[in-house]
Formats: C-alpha cells, sequence, structure tokens
DNA sequence: GTTCATGCAAATCGTTTGCACAATG
DNA sequence: CATTGTGCAAACGATTTGCATGAAC
C-alpha cells in the first residue's frame, strides 16, 4: 500500500506526539474538528489505522473485541496466542514486587497488575512451522 | 441486589469452571442453546457480569470498550488510574527476562509482554483522599 | 405477592465500510 | 490520470436494555 500525504494524518500524529494522555478516538475528533469542519469519524479511524500499520503509533488494543471470561479467580497470568487466539493460563508465580517497584517510581498507590504474553502457541507453532 | 438461584447461572458458571480456554459469550451460549431452546445472548451476559459481581468469574475485560493511541512506540508499561481513567507511560525497565520465563515453562515462542499496573494516580488520590 | 430472572427485540456504542467526490503525485 | 484520501451515512459486531412474562422465595 502507498500513502499519500494527508494533512489531517499529519494533524492527527502531530497532536498524538504532543499528548501523554493516549487518547481516545473521540478525542483526536473533538479537537481536530475545529480545524477541519467536515472531519469525520472515518477519517480519524482511518488514519489511526495508517499511522498504526506504518509503525509511528501504537494501537492500546486490549486483545480482540470480545471479552473472555475465566473461572480461575486466583491471580495469575495470561499467554496470548497470536495465531489461534487461545488464551492459556501461566504456571508462573505472580511478582508483587513490580508494584512496588512503581510505587517507588511514581506518586501512585497500586492495587494489582496484569501481564499478558504475546506469542505462538506449541499447537500452531506445529501446524505452520512458525517459531523456532 | 439480592440475587436468587437460577439454573442458567448455575450452569454458565459450572461450564466455565470445567474449562480453560477462557470462553467468549458466544461459546456459552451455543453450548448451552441445546439445554435451554429459548436460551438467548441477554440471559448469557446478564448472567456473566453477575457473576463477576459475585467475584465467582473474572472478566478478562482489556480495560474500557474504546481504543486508545500512543505515540510513544518504545517498549514501555502502563498505570491505568482506576478513579479516572487515565493512562500514564511508565519508566521502569521492560523486562524481557520474564519472557525467557515463560518459554522455559511452557512450549510457546514468546514474541512480546505488556504490563498494565492498575490503582490510584496522584490527582485522584489528592481528591477522594484514597489510598494511603 | 414481591422480587429477581428470562426471552425477545430494539437500542447502544465504538469501529468499519461502500460510495461518490476531492486531493495528491 | 491513476491512486489515495475524504465526508457522509449505512453497516457491523459485541454488549446492554426495556418490557411483558415466568420462576424463586
Amino acid at each position: 500500500m502507498k500513502y499519500k500525504r494527508s494533512l489531517q494524518r499529519e494533524r492527527i500524529l502531530e497532536l498524538l506526539k504532543n499528548t501523554g494522555i493516549h487518547p481516545t478516538a473521540n478525542w483526536l475528533y473533538e479537537r481536530l474538528k475545529g480545524e477541519f469542519p467536515n472531519l469525520s469519524m472515518g477519517t480519524v479511524y482511518r488514519n489511526l489505522n495508517i499511522l498504526d500499520e506504518q509503525g509511528l503509533i501504537k494501537k492500546i488494543d486490549f486483545g480482540s473485541t470480545f471479552d473472555r471470561f475465566d473461572a480461575n479467580i486466583t491471580p495469575h497470568y495470561h499467554f496470548i496466542c497470536e495465531i489461534c487466539g487461545s488464551i492459556t493460563d501461566l504456571d508462573i508465580p505472580v511478582d508483587s514486587g513490580l508494584e512496588k517497584i512503581v510505587e517507588a517510581k511514581t506518586k501512585f498507590k497500586v492495587n494489582r497488575h496484569r501481564i499478558e504474553f504475546y506469542g505462538i502457541c506449541d499447537k500452531c507453532r506445529k501446524k505452520t512451522g512458525m517459531g523456532k
């Protein structure tokens, strides 16, 4: 895919670079519609996806669009296969020391944390011959 | 809120306890509609929310429903305030040793990981008097 | 018999897409 | 002029909700 310049896209990137608040698409839309009175959400989303594809920004995508549910209510981490989407509970110790580190570095009160590992599960490695 | 028994809710919990695949609402619906021919998605979702509220299951909710975007494309962790929803980039080292630990314990190929810390940010601590 | 749960359909919300027109190269 | 971007509105998919009926206590 070959991209052409677009003022809207440039301004979206600029706004994103000048803020630390990790905005939503709607925040960007609100900020820009003074500048581009006919701006539409479609344009904002399309450009965000292009910028993400170009590696200029990162979408904090929180996984798939649908919720997953877990009857294992003890703290644990997850592994998510990037091919088949399967989620596996991990049997590694939950490290609350990490929360201490964050509290030492910031003024925040940390209540909990979560870790997700992403990669390729054993089944998909066999199927696709990917991974080593 | 006071809850009454419901066969549908009991079966949803049972299914969830007997599988490790972290199902979606739709997966549960498909599994149960043989048993409850008139089952509706509304019922599944309502019961999942009740079970979550009761602490009997955990919704892997991936934060809010909307995407957030970040122009900081170097690997880093996030802190999310549970009161105001603000997201802050954290200045603590990204520990790729964690990925090694997972690979040692599993047959998975790990490509990346993410950590989110949840708690109360300094602004909200002042406002609400919460936290310590 | 009061409260909570169900099924159904319509509504909601964030995001995506089809299309005709405008801007870019 | 060939290609990509825009605005608009309609479509989408997961989830929620209003309402009348049914089950639990």
